[in-house]
RNA sequence: GGUCCAGUGGUGUAGUGGUUAACAUGCCUCCCUGUCACGGAGGAGAUCGCGAGUUCGAUCCUCGUCUGGACCGCCA
């Protein structure tokens, strides 16, 4: 066997040649006394004709063989413009069935209608098409275009284990029970937080993987139980010079990954205005529908929707005028407030503007007086649907986002790729948790505050804000990073705002909090979801469209069949029962 | 843990309280020298996810169960 080309390579330049070609029979068209055999590989197709030569071999010829086929580049007649390759033919002088195949339970193309358990089960058949294969060697190119950049600019690469110490807080971890220690667990590293911070604290200055982290949750279209990180850290860096270098990264993966010039300099939105502005701490700002906030429109009011959302602490209403959405139907009004309900809140007051009047339920309840200011308030035009939540001010924000979201789709006002980057900056560093009665972190406990609000701390812990910044790209975060606490003192006032006893940071953190002891650089990094990344900018609907051997929803590899069950025998080995 | 949706030839769908279970594609056979999603003729291929119930009769209705998908919770 003596390959000569790729399917993918002969142009009209060729002409004349004789090659020997060697892939898969992607299709074949047989007219007779004269046969087309479609040869895939990798790199494309080329039509491969049989004239003279047609003989049993040819015609015993079934989708999916693999076949080595000598022959001629000529020139077509008429040339297929569809294809690469559509200049030219190999006329076959010859063919070897190099491999035969059974008929595959699904078809190897683009526009496969195989539902995803049966593209997931035969895993390898579906890798097989080209638009599968484009996104893995994408994939493999951001990874490339990433490490080159990383690698010139200084970081290093440097593994961190994988099996590692359970740290509860944070998302639920899997456990590996240890043979050697009789009823002693690692755990699968859900991130390599804690060991790059130590790089950082060992001097390394600038340090980058590209990590596998493991999370035991639940998944989503954009969730996997096994996924890679693109985790950088470094020290004696400002939060400004740190997301520059990161934004230069990220141009550079858009000029050689996606052949786009994307400029410096991207939006950086404060958490409150994305929350305001478009309902969402991770916003797409390639269309409009901006949120518009009237609480004080109706601070005296006897709509009780209102009334009871403006008794609680910082309730809020929040507008969205969509312009000329007047005809929308009861059912396709009612899936916006369906879309509402999902995200958080009671409902959706829905309203319309006709003739420059306000209709709707809730009118009634409007004096004249908030009726036009709601109106010039909004801006809104004659025809435009209004819809209002009232609710806790972030849940009235995220809810009526996500109704923002849901129009989107709903009236295809983006295309897929069209890409707008942004920083979502100036997070809150706690959460309040009303049923816990606590403060949870809201990246997580080694986050810098602000240094100019160090002092509210004590006072009024909620009102701090922390140097945490997310990459967001089309409603995705697809990075999300800090700068991180270096004061030993912070960090131990940090810890005991979210309610840990001394005890408890010893249990958990002791090693962590002992390494700040012994001269802790200012460091601060940043962690990208590859597969996230990958999968927006390869315009896929699911993040299991860019890894090669997901697990579905149910958290199950169909092809493997894992998880499985375990031999008594391992099991003892490991001192593990199984109780029920 | 919860909500919603789906399960019917290899694949993807339609459909009905009594049918010869339909369509597309794929597959098989035959015809065809310029196709490129080739075309034409014919053919095979389905215990309608599983279990129970209602009924004279269930693929269809009810309950349960399993599997898959989207989302909420969860993901520091």
């Amino acid at each position: 066997m003596n390959r000569t080309h790729t399917n993918g390579e002969l142009t009209a330049a060729n002409a004349g040649q004789k090659v020997v070609l060697l892939g898969w029979v992607a299709r074949r068209r047989n007219l007779g006394s004269l046969v087309f055999i479609d040869l895939r590989d990798r790199t494309g197709i080329t039509q491969c004709v049989f004239g003279e030569t047609v003989n049993q071999l040819v015609k015993d010829v079934r989708n999916e063989y693999i076949l080595e086929i000598t022959g001629t580049v000529e020139l077509r007649k008429d040339p297929n413009v569809k294809m690469p390759t559509g200049q030219i033919e190999v006329k076959a002088e010859s063919i070897v069935i190099v491999n035969t195949a059974e008929l595959t339970p699904m078809m190897i193309q683009d526009d496969t209608d195989a539902l995803e358990d049966t593209r997931l089960k035969y895993r390898y058949l579906d890798l097989r098409r080209p638009i599968m294969q484009d996104r893995l060697i994408k994939r493999a190119a951001i990874v490339k275009t990433m490490r080159n950049y990383l690698d010139d600019h200084g970081f290093i690469d440097i593994e961190t284990p994988m099996l590692t110490k359970s740290t509860p807080e944070g998302s639920r971890e899997y456990l590996v029970p240890s043979r050697v220690h009789a009823g002693e667990f690692y755990a699968l590293a859900q991130s390599p937080q804690i060991f790059k911070q130590m790089l950082m604290i060992a001097g390394l200055e600038r340090y980058y993987q590209i990590a596998r982290c493991f999370r035991d949750e639940d998944l989503r279209a954009d969730r996997q139980l096994d996924f890679t990180q693109v985790d950088i850290e470094a020290s004696f860096l400002s939060e400004a010079e740190f997301q520059l270098i990161i934004e230069k990264m990220v141009v550079k993966v858009m000029k050689e990954v996606i052949g786009r010039d994307q400029k410096l300099d991207f939006l950086k939105l404060p958490f409150a205005d994305a929350m305001n502005r478009f309902g969402s701490d991770k916003p797409d700002i390639r269309y409009g529908l901006e949120l518009t906030d009237v609480t004080d429109i109706f601070t005296e009011t006897e709509f009780a929707v209102f009334a009871n959302a403006l008794a609680l602490p910082d309730g809020s209403l929040k507008a969205l005028v969509v312009a000329d959405g007047a005809h929308f139907t009861r059912k396709e009004t009612d899936a916006l407030t369906e879309v509402a309900k999902k995200n958080g809140t009671k409902g959706l007051v829905v309203l319309k503007l006709t003739d420059g009047k306000l209709e709707g339920g809730a009118v009634k309840f409007f004096s004249e007086t908030q009726q036009e200011a709601l109106i010039s308030r909004l801006n809104a035009q004659n025809h435009s649907l209004i819809l209002v939540t009232a609710d806790r001010w972030e849940s009235a924000c995220n809810a009526l986002g996500a109704v923002r979201t849901a129009l989107r789709d709903k009236l295809q006002l983006v295309s897929k790729d069209d890409f707008a980057f942004l920083w979502v900056v100036d997070f809150p560093l706690l959460e309040y948790n009303y049923e816990d009665e606590r403060f949870y972190a809201r990246h997580h406990p080694f986050t810098r505050p602000k240094e100019e609000q160090l002092h509210l701390l004590d006072t009024d812990p909620g009102k701090v804000l922390a140097s945490a910044y997310d990459l967001v790209l089309n409603g995705f975060e697809v990075a999300g990073g800090s700068l991180r606490i270096y004061d030993q003192k912070v960090q131990e006032k940090m810890f005991e705002i979210i309610g840990f006893t001394h005890q408890q940071i010893r249990e958990r953190f002791g090693f962590f909090v002992d390494a700040f002891k012994y001269g802790t650089p200012p460091h601060g990094g940043i962690a990208f979801g590859l597969d996230r990344f990958a999968m927006v900018l390869t315009a896929s609907d699911s993040i299991r469209d860019v890894i090669a051997f997901p697990k579905n929803a149910s958290a199950r590899c169909p092809l493997t069949e894992a998880p499985a069950k375990v031999d008594q025998k391992q099991l003892d080995e490991l001192h593990i029962a199984i109780v029920k």
